[in-house]
Order: structure tokens, then sequence, then C-alpha cells
DNA sequence: TCACGCATGTAAGATGTTACATGATTAA
DNA sequence: TTAATCATGTAACATCTTACATGCGTGA
């Protein structure tokens, strides 16, 4: 009963909830609409699809040879598939794992230049000037979907958290450059390196 | 070569380049100061600590029986692993791996009553809050520290990005229950489970 | 004496990524 | 005919967490 996949394992019950899919049309989601929170790989996706099976919470019918491709397996979600992922929402969610490798080169700063740091800076406001612009992109399309009665809602609202939060780092990026630059280059001229 | 453990690595130079430390003292400062953008367990730092001085990046002295407990080791930084972490920081940041577990369960939120996100989203707010005002005694500490010569300018500034984004968490937060609470729940109820 | 904090460490397993292999269809 | 996209899959590796084992010092 330990054997599961972990959380990849409710994701693609998640996804299949939506619409019977394939293994490839999940990457492609989670690569466009939940780029921004969460990830998966092939690596992952394929094997977890298989013990969905295995444990009754998916059945796979294998199109082979009907659609494009070498023959598309297309997933669909069981109604225990529907009840373990029901029951899984329910719990409160804790899992909040987050590594922004420009944090961790901004704390150290005081080992480098702060030219260095006021570029990696540069290109994060880029960054995220472009996801905030994405998103906003998402929120539109899912607005115009919902004029077809296809109903959105739910990951309109994860967009939306992106737009708060990439904005939120493209301001911290915007004030962190003043404050650097103000005070941060003396600070490293008088201690050399 | 391939043989690092990662951006552990780097983490563990750059505490050492702070002041020389031991593995729990290192722990405790990313327990503490870190957590928000980043975590490293003792089955990483131990082993990681090691192999820093099998590479001639810091050595570690012996204080067997000298502190307290089991006989402490204290690690320091040496010139190539100085090298090392400035190398590093030169080069552009990219990993940003973000998953959060409560976004997951919101987007697959038309499997559930609205009632339950409601809930989580409630101790979501919760936690942010806190979380801020964390943050704002952070910035307060190394205010302090100034004052008596110590400068934490940098560690202040990840203080304050913790600011900007746990703030604009709570505030999706809370404009997401708005929005369901608007027109989730009649959502839910013409489907019927 | 007993619990707790300090302190180090390892083994096992869970989790995740990368690179590769395969091959059909479609559009240029 | 060639490249791209669709599509599935695995093996190897990298990484990370968890649970455990050990044991001293300090204060209640």
């Amino acid at each position: 009963m330990k054997e599961n996949t972990g959380i990849s394992k409710y994701v693609m019950l998640g996804m299949l909830a939506r619409m019977p899919q394939t293994g490839y049309t999940i990457k492609k989601w989670i690569e466009n609409e939940y780029s921004h929170f969460w990830q998966e790989s092939f690596g992952q996706i394929y094997p977890t699809l298989k013990k969905l099976v295995a444990e009754g919470l998916a059945v796979s019918s294998d199109n082979t040879q009907s659609g494009n491709g070498r023959g598309q397996i297309v997933y669909s979600i069981t109604d225990t598939g529907r009840k373990e992922l029901s029951d899984w929402l329910r719990k409160e969610p804790k899992i909040e794992k987050l590594r922004y490798e420009i944090l961790l080169k901004i704390s150290f700063g005081e080992n480098i230049e702060p030219e260095v740091l006021l570029g990696h800076l540069d290109s994060f406001i880029r960054r995220n000037e472009k996801l905030v612009k994405d998103m906003n992109g998402y929120i539109e399309l899912f607005k115009k979907l919902k004029e077809q009665d296809i109903d959105c809602s739910y990951s309109q609202l994860t967009a939306l958290c992106g737009v708060y939060v990439y904005s939120a780092m493209r301001d911290w990026a915007i004030e962190a450059k003043k404050i650097i630059s103000e005070k941060g280059v003396d600070d490293h001229e008088t201690k050399g390196s």
C-alpha cells in the first residue's frame, strides 16, 4: 500500500478526471498550464499511469494504430479513481517545496561583486514580467472559453495566483536592485576579494 | 567530476564562507533563515560536507570532545572553496522548482465541494500571515545587528522577498476565497457528485 | 534519572530527471 | 526526403527524505 508514486498519482487522477487522455497530452497540459507550480516528466507520467490501471483507479483503452503516432493509449478514470481523488483533495495540503536558486545566490552576495547580482536580478525581472504576461494570457483565454460554456474557473484561479506571485517577485527584484546599487557596491570595495 | 551533490554543495560552501561551522549549525541556519526558499536535510548535509573536504574545498577541524555533545566537527572553507563558490555565483541561476500542493488541489476543485477548498484556503491564509510576520521579524533583527556592525544586508534582502511573496500568496488566497464563494458553490450543486 | 537539545552519521527507499530507443504521421 | 510533432517507454542516474542508531551534556 506504500507503493504509490507520491503526489504524481493524484496529479494524473486529476487530469483524467477532466477528460480521458493520453500520457502525452497530460504532459502538455502540465507544461502549459501548471508549470508555475508543478512539473512532471515522462519518466514519472508513464509508469504512474500504468500503476493507476494496476490499482483499478483508471482504465486504458488501447487505441493501437487508431489515432496518430505509434498507437496512443487513452486513459480514463474509474469511480474508484474519483473516490481516491476526492479523498486526497479533502486532506489538508502541506507540500510547499520551493527552491529559488537566485535567492540562494543573493544571500551569499557578499562573496561576489554586486554587479553580478544586479545582472542576475535583471534577467529575473524580465523572466517574471514574461510570466505575468503569460498568466494574464491564460486568464483571458479561460474567460473566452467560459463564453463558450467551457468552465475553467479553477484553473483560472491558479493562473491568478501566478499573476500575484510573479508580480511580487518582479517588484521585490526591482526593490532589491535599488538597495544593492545604493549601498552594496562600496561595501564590497572596502572588503576586497 | 560529475560526482557533486548538486546545489547542496554550494549551499554548504556559502554557509562556511560566513564562518566556520558544524553541520548541525548549518542545518539550524537553513531552517530558520532559509526555509522560505531552500531546505536541506541531515542526510544531505553530512555527506556533502565530507565531500567538500575530499575535494579540498573545506577542511575539518575535528574538535573531538571539545564543545558539547559527542564531539563536534567544525568545517572551514578553503581558498579553493571560495573560488568554487564565486564561480558558481557568477553563473546565471535557473533552478526554480516550486510545488504548491494547494494550487494542485484548487485546480482540481471541480471534483470536491467548494467548502473544502475554502477551508484549505483559510489555513493557507493563516500560514502566510504567520510567515510574513516571521520575515518582518528577521528584517528587524538584521537591522539591529547592523547597528552592532554585523552586516546581514543580503539575508535581509531574501527575507524581504519572503515578505513580498507571502503577502502576495495571502492576498491571492483572500481573493480566491471571494471568487469561489461567490460563484463556486452553485456550480458544484448543479453538477452533483 | 529522565528528558531534551546538541551532534554525527548511515541505510533504505522514495522520488525525480535525463538520455536514449523506437516509430508513425504530417507538413514543408 | 527530411524535419518536426505525436507518442510511448525504460534504464541509469541523481537527488532527497525518513527512520534509525549513537551518545554526551545540561537542567529539571
